[in-house]
DNA sequence: TTTCGTAATTATAAATTCAAAATTCAATTT
DNA sequence: AAATTGAATTTTGAATTTATAATTACGAAA
């Protein structure tokens, strides 16, 4: 019964570390957590929910913060970031460029086995497109498979702070009608440029890709 | 100017805010201050150095690691970030990427007076071409204003801690002979672009511009 | 009745204390 | 002599306590 090595110790990750991610979770809960953007987040009550101290709770909060998920007041607290109208479209245009260049970047280094990593999940993406959720899942599998190739640990931590921020609106999880039809029709069009070996073009349709999502979401 | 309110207190930052400050000049300072890159931040040297406690002190950390600027080590503390002549090499590109997104979007949105703006700045550039102190700080200052009036708050968030982890190679400030001539012909260049509203061609200048940058510091 | 000032309450920021984990050094055994 | 184990020291991680700042409420004065 008493296993020598609990599994519950295997992966040690700090304290601080798992806080924040549970505090990303309730944030990108929204309304239904009570932590809607603007919510003054109140460290007592989350530190004894969690059974914690304010201090891991509050370095947890400061990363938070690093990835612009909450804003910090001076002698005020922390505040759930509030992103406007304006905010959304800054962090698509950014999310659009650094995936685009990931792509232009894989279009040219990219080795045969790698492409054909990409085109395996594109291929399994088309069969999932009638389940919402793992289209999900595997859209994303795919942008994450596309920055892993091109290789820039440093673009990789962007955008994934950008993805936290734009989580932050729920509108873009509600896919409107059609719209995965159009999303796998650019995915097509981004493989067969990374296949021609055409950044430029692999670049572009990226953008597009991005872009659309953006409407979707608005 | 109102004599009657300190200086000091009027824009009263928080405590790990002003330690984060204090511990990058030391960082930036590289080799003269015994924290070159690799070397192990000792908590409790720095917090009785400064007179205070550990915990703001370890708040400043995280500040900074979320910057990129040290990375941290599970239970064995925080460590001056090494970075690697690739590292290196990518951290330009996407310098260079997100500053020609920025020249190319101020090249279809600024004003005219933005654009005369940052032409008083160039020609400031070119008049303290003798003075290398000089030239840099108006450098520094031509692309702050470049960014400000591209207006993305997340981008300029990007860019500062690019810039940040560049400063941890002492190469990128020695200028080597001819490179001030050089800087000032492409910042021309990029100015005639925004001149003309061509953003295709400001962002290639700036993109020439950076690449150039990262070669001189190689 | 309204406004200004002060006091009390509440919450954040910082320091101190405590506990757990890792590294190092020494001793013992093979 | 070398290697392994264990104890001690060092250092990080977390909790608790203390102090400081801000806001709100209450009262007095205009």
């Amino acid at each position: 019964m008493n296993a020598a090595v609990p599994h519950d110790r295997l992966k040690p990750r700090a304290l601080y570390e798992e806080v924040a991610e549970l505090l990303r979770q309730r944030i990108f809960a929204g309304k239904a957590s009570d932590m809607e953007p603007g919510a003054w987040i109140d460290e007592l009550k989350l530190a004894q929910e969690y059974g914690i101290s304010r201090t891991p709770l509050r370095e947890a909060i400061k990363v938070l913060a690093a990835e612009g998920l909450v804003t910090m007041k001076m002698r005020r607290g922390a505040y759930v970031t509030e992103v406007n109208a304006k905010d959304l479209r800054d962090v698509f245009h950014l999310m659009a460029v650094l995936e685009a260049d990931a792509a232009g970047t894989v279009a040219i280094t990219a080795t045969a086995a790698q492409l054909q990593a990409l085109e395996a999940l594109h291929l399994q993406l088309e069969k999932a497109a009638r389940d919402r959720v793992k289209f999900f899942q595997l859209n994303e599998a795919f942008h994450v498979k596309l920055l892993q190739i091109a290789d820039n640990k440093w673009r990789d931590q962007m955008v994934a702070d950008l993805r936290k921020v734009m989580k932050l609106n729920r509108a873009q999880s509600l896919l409107k009608a059609g719209r995965i039809e159009e999303s796998l029709a650019e995915h097509a069009a981004i493989m067969a440029a990374l296949k021609k070996r055409d950044a430029a073009a692999a670049q572009a349709a990226m953008r597009a890709h991005i872009e659309s999502g953006q409407e979707a979401a608005g």
